[in-house]
RNA sequence: UGGGGCGUCGCCAAGCGGUAAGGCACCAGAUUUUGAUUCUGGCAUUCGCAGGUUCGAUCCCUGCCGCCCCAGCCA
């Protein structure tokens, strides 16, 4: 279904390039940082750098930008590893690391300070914070300012060797305290963090900051264009003070307006909070907004895929809702998933005029519109299940499902009429009496059309399995517009059912995806499905043209 | 009230001086043993607002207005 992909300033950019010879191939990097999963934000992000990389037939690195060992764990070096892969990217042998290139940035920093260029300060945390001044206000220099090149060689030396304490002393760059861009106020470069790196353990005591790495590490790959969000514009000069002082080649950045997705949160922090707090369960539980956690939901990957290129990409603060995101889900499962029968909320029909003790197999199709999917077999018998709002006792108008005296369609098998309506004590209905017309298997009536169809189980051979219905995790189109955006969470995110379903479903395996029909499509859980008990999750429901009519 | 961005249909988004692509949503109709899918057709005299330049402006200039980002030893 990729048709040309629609022009998008990036590719603009890209194409101008090529063509003054200004670059000779394409080579980008998803460079997230290994401390927590990623999410549909990150997806956007990788589908944009690996795909340009593949449509340019460049290369796009997975490069980990591990420069903070206090938030850093491998656990999510490789969970990304795995998302990235899933989502159907390939970053070559072996993923790259910032921490790959620490002793090179130490060695850049050395030189820096030979060459006057930076400084180490040793104000705290907060006199810095003082002295950067403010948005209107110029910052003031630090008293440190101006130590001899010798005095900042031997204390970063001594700052490397571990000789003081976390926060004893920070390495600066020498910009200007009085620039209108607060990144350029002599930003830090290397801070001393007495902590074990997952790579790199207790060899350092110093660590460099992203600004101080992030432009050096595209530097050394050979990035032509280095594609971030909008955020970073303001660092740009930044990196390219730091390139230019350094004399190695300059990438040319790029950047990009973030995702964001109505009744979601996207921030690693926030989404870290969640896990945490066990606001849910998981970083992979299926309401999250994580990779991880849709395709645990049962989202293929390449709906998530088409989702990025519909969206495109740009530099507005865009919205998009959530629906639309469900909506390439419907779109790729549509076409793979195979359908079965399943009743979510059971009402009791009798077939009074079929024999108690006879069982039919019928055929039924997997998939109606690839016959070449096969069939499979269904049982029939007297006393089925149907869901409970395909009856109504008052039917309105437009309503064409079961009611006193009307004729319904069996998904697959008879026409039956409902004759007899059957109540408990209370009111309720509790089954429906109905009559079959043999007549109708595989083929319609003659003389009268019978509009509706309705999916049925028969009750005898319905076998019960565990069904997660899940709904946004928020009520709030935007949740950090909340005074604190726990309090908008979904109460009903998740509800606990169950679904009777045919028997072909309990040889379905984990991670297999179904459509219900006339329901929605629903996937075998990968952590807590046994070996004939599969645990469904309910994936995104079917479009219903009949509940926008009732409304 | 410093700096950097952004404003094109309900939501995204092309367009880069020659007279408004496309997708989604929506509406109408057709097909249909899923009210699903599929298929047809409809859907911005107008590009935040006001001026200006030009034969001609969404595209250039000026001024307003609105929104987003920046004051971590986070990334």
């Amino acid at each position: 279904m990729s048709q040309e992909p629609t022009s998008n300033f990036i590719r603009t950019i890209i194409n101008e390039d090529l063509e003054g010879r200004k670059c000779d191939q394409v080579i980008t990097r998803f460079p997230p940082e290994p401390n927590g999963y990623l999410h549909i934000g990150h997806a956007k992000s990788i589908c944009l750098n690996f795909g340009l990389a593949s449509e340019y037939n460049g290369r796009c690195n997975l490069r980990f930008d591990d420069t903070n060992p206090t938030k850093e764990e491998d656990e999510y070096v490789e969970a990304i590893k795995e998302d990235v892969k899933w989502l159907g990217f390939d970053w070559g042998e072996q993923p790259l690391f910032a921490s790959d290139y620490f002793e090179q940035l130490y060695q850049w920093a050395l030189k820096l300070i030979a060459k006057g260029k930076a400084y180490v300060d040793s104000q705290n945390a907060e006199e810095m914070r003082v002295n950067r001044g403010t948005l209107t206000q110029a910052g003031t220099a630090s008293p440190y300012r101006e130590r001899s090149v010798e005095e900042n060689l031997q204390l970063f030396e001594k700052m490397k060797n571990g000789d003081f304490p976390d926060g004893a002393h920070i390495l600066r760059a020498k910009i200007d305290m009085a620039a209108p861009n607060m990144n350029l106020r002599d930003p830090a470069m290397y801070r001393i963090l007495h902590a074990r790196h997952h790579r790199t353990g207790d060899t350092w005591k110093i660590y460099p900051m992203y600004d101080f790495a992030h432009g050096q590490e595209d530097s050394i790959e050979g990035v032509t264009h280095s594609i971030c969000t909008l955020e970073f514009e303001d660092h740009r000069p930044l990196y390219e003070w730091f390139l230019n002082e350094l004399e190695i080649f300059t990438p040319k950045q790029i950047e990009f307006a973030r995702l964001n997705l109505s009744y979601t949160v996207m921030s690693k922090r926030k989404l870290l909070q969640l896990v945490n707090e066990k606001h849910v369960e998981g970083w992979d539980d299926p309401r999250m907004p994580t990779v991880s956690a849709m395709r645990r939901r049962g989202y293929p990957a390449a709906a998530i895929r088409s989702f990025c290129e519909r969206i495109g990409v740009g530099r507005n603060a865009s919205w998009i809702d959530l629906s639309v995101l469900e909506d390439c889900v419907r779109e790729q499962l549509n076409e793979s998933a195979f359908r079965r029968q399943a009743v979510l909320d059971p009402l009791k029909v009798t077939i009074t005029n079929y024999p108690d003790d006879k069982v039919e197999e019928l055929e039924a199709p997997n998939h109606p519109q690839q016959p070449e999917l096969g069939t499979r077999r269904v049982p029939f018998s007297n006393e089925l299940w149907v869901d409970r709002d395909d009856f109504l006792e008052e039917p309105p108008k437009k309503f064409f499902r079961l009611g006193p005296g009307r004729e319904v369609r069996l998904r697959n098998g008879y026409i039956i009429k409902c004759d007899e309506i059957i109540k408990d004590a209370s009111g309720e209905v509790v089954e429906l009496k109905c009559s079959a017309d043999f007549d109708t298997l595989g083929q319609n009536p003659v003389g009268r059309k019978v509009k509706g169809i309705i999916h049925w189980v028969s009750a005898r051979h319905a076998r019960k399995v565990p069904v997660r219905i899940y709904d946004r995790l928020f009520n709030q189109e935007n949740p950090d517009k909340a005074e604190n955006y726990l309090t908008a969470m979904n109460p009903d995110s998740l509800q606990l059912t169950e679904a009777l379903v045919e028997p072909s479903l309990l040889e379905a395996k984990a991670g297999e995806t179904f459509q219900f029909e006339r329901v929605g499509y629903f996937t075998v859980d990968t952590k807590d499905s046994q070996v004939g008990q599969p645990v469904f999750n309910r994936t995104v429901t079917l479009r219903d043209a009949w509940a926008k009519l009732k409304k």
